[in-house]
RNA sequence: GUCCCCGUAGCUCAGGUGGAUAGAGCGACUGCCUCCUAAGCAGUAGGCCCCAGGUUCGAGUCCUGGCGGGGACACCA
């Protein structure tokens, strides 16, 4: 089509200039007076060149002299060269859109190759938290938008089932155990406080009664502890399914100890040579490979640090075949991405393996006031307690529409309103617009026949939208690069605002003669290939994010 | 003290690899239902893009140094 003719007519004029590997934009002009495309290579090959950006443009408008389906060229600003494409050129991407239909966005270029990426990753020592969910959003989201982009994407939970938190999980379920069998007994310092270790000391009580009675041992304890993690995961499981998240593989972290790996990174560790030993305890040159510090590998107790189960854990990914990691966790983690890195570089994996995206916290507020306790955590606002309130749809959303490095406060007030001001429901509602023309439409007894003649869409706002439906594809890939879902919602809210617009201009009262359903048959099949084109946009786009694209929308 | 992130309209935030006149939503104000759903649309007002240097034909964007906010700097995970 003519966007790629224009391309590839630009890459060889470049090459013509000497100048094969310059870089340049070929776009949609944020001002519809701009063109249909537009292209900044005359500013690009400026420099290079060591010429007036507006002479080379000169030249290149001469170069490109009829390309198909280009009406004409123009050279405007500093030296852009704008493209406006003949009418029925403009019109041939909702073709395309409408025989690509579910497909309408993907790209290749993944190629088919395995990546994993890891998100959530809770302890199991608590309900999930609003931070979670922002993982839970942003991870999903992320593998949803690799897929989209031929990746083969495998998610990935891993979960501390050892160490010393889960300990004070455990002792802190044994105190409120005690509580139920009418004892006095204290929730140990450090531990657990929230309402939920009560309901496991209760339902530990229901499985086993009194068994465990006045007994200290570590026996009774390990009991406590299986319950414990048992439940916590259960419910974790629920309130993600609840959250419409899944992943292939839950990993624990004892199985790195059960099959060796642990073991097995100290010894591999140790034959770098990297390895030292210090009050006890042995320790990694993690600063060979630019951390700030050395790290402790094995505490002076004989117990592991964190650390060294991280790297065992990585080197797994490594081993399972996966040399592309995208790790999403919350930006408190930052300090381990340096030395986890180190660890695996002294293994001799590469350099920034694996790849991380690290979000900044999440707060809610009501009313214009925080919102921080909950009921069931003690301490934090859970994602069940919030998806139930806003729903499914509107939580990820919320956690999707911001950068993931930039804090994020989530309005319960915004988060519950249904209207425009809710940016879910504006997105929502103009797809459920759409769609209701088409349901009008086949009551009336009107089809779109493919290929309709295009044409007719010669406003400037349609001409717009069309622009805007062409740049989809490219709006995913590049939020798919980045691993940046907001870019999708950023382009979905301007093009729902757009939809909402055109639609609007065909009232019925003001100028039923830009309605789409008219009388007149070329017109309407026209405006019908551009809704259909504009509902498959909306439904992808908020596919990939995870969010139903609803047909009709209620009223309440 | 060191490291990471952020600083753009009254508020919440977008701004692709440096590119044309800086963009949305909310809030404020003004219009528009004889209905393809007004859960909407059109319009008005509102900007030393934190500050100071630098690179460049061109900087909100890149570099250096400040200032302000958040987070991380355990033999916790």
């Amino acid at each position: 089509m003519a966007a790629e003719r224009i391309s590839d007519a630009l890459r060889q004029a470049a090459s013509e200039f000497g100048a094969a590997d310059v870089r340049f934009r070929l776009d949609r002009p944020r001002d519809a007076d701009h063109g249909d495309l537009a292209s900044n290579l005359a500013l690009a090959l400026s420099s290079r060149l060591r010429r007036a950006p507006r002479e080379i443009a000169q030249e290149l408008q001469a170069r490109l002299e009829g390309i198909g389906g280009v009406h004409r060229i123009e050279i405007a600003g500093p030296g852009f060269l704008n493209f406006f494409l003949e009418e029925s050129a403009v019109g041939q991407v909702l073709h395309q859109i409408r025989e690509a239909d579910e497909a309408y966005g993907r790209n290749s270029d993944g190629g088919g190759r395995e990546i994993m990426v890891e998100f959530v990753s809770a302890n199991p020592t608590g309900p999930l938290h609003l931070g979670h969910g922002r993982q839970a959003a942003l991870g999903d989201a992320i593998a949803s938008l690799l897929e989209w982009s031929a990746w083969s994407v495998h998610r990935e939970f891993y979960f501390n089932d050892a160490g010393v938190q889960i300990e004070r999980l455990a002792e802190s379920v044994r105190a409120r155990y005690r509580q139920v069998l009418g004892h006095e007994a204290a929730v140990p310092d450090g531990g657990y406080h929230g309402a939920y270790v009560a309901d496991i000391a209760r339902s530990f009580h229901d499985e086993v009664g009194d068994r465990y009675d006045n007994d200290d041992s570590d026996a009774a304890l390990r009991a406590m502890r299986r319950h414990a993690v048992r439940v916590l995961r259960a419910e974790q499981e629920r309130d993600l399914a609840a959250f419409g998240v899944r992943f292939d593989e839950y990993y624990p972290e004892t199985r790195l100890y059960a099959d060796g790996r642990v073991a097995a990174t100290i010894r591999d560790l140790d034959d770098t040579g990297l390895t030292y030993v210090k009050d006890g305890a042995a320790w990694l040159r993690t600063t060979a490979f630019g951390d700030q510090k050395d790290r402790v590998m094995v505490k002076s107790d004989g117990s592991p640090t964190y650390f060294l189960p991280d790297v065992a854990y990585h080197m797994s990914k490594w081993d399972r075949g996966f040399r592309e990691v995208v790790n999403v966790q919350g930006s408190d983690h930052h300090s381990t991405v340096d030395r986890v890195r180190a660890g695996l570089q002294a293994l001799g994996r590469p350099t920034g393996y694996p790849e991380y995206v690290l979000h900044q916290m999440v707060t809610v507020e009501r009313g214009g006031e925080e919102v921080r306790f909950s009921k069931r955590a003690g301490s934090y606002t859970t994602l069940a307690e919030l998806v139930q309130e806003v729903g499914a749809d509107v939580a990820r959303y919320f956690f999707l529409m911001r950068r993931p490095e930039a804090h994020l406060t989530f309005d319960l007030d915004l988060a519950l309103d249904q209207s425009d001001k809710n940016p879910v429901y504006k997105v929502k509602y103009a797809h459920a617009r759409v769609c209701r023309l088409f349901e009008l439409a086949r009551q009336r007894g009107w089809e779109c026949p493919r290929g309709a003649d295009t044409r007719p869409l010669a406003s400037r706002m349609e001409r717009e939208l069309i622009n805007r439906l062409r740049e989809f594809p490219d709006s995913l890939r590049r939020a798919a690069t980045a691993r940046a879902p907001h870019v999708v919602c950023d382009y979905l809210e301007k093009t729902a605002g757009l939809v909402n617009s055109w639609y609007q201009t065909g009232h019925p009262t003001r100028s039923p003669e830009r309605a789409v359903l008219v009388e007149d048959e070329q017109l309407r099949d026209a405006r019908l290939t551009l809704a259909g084109a504009a509902r498959i946009v909306l439904r992808n786009g908020l596919a990939v994010l995870g969010i139903e694209a609803p047909e009709r929308m209620v009223r309440l």
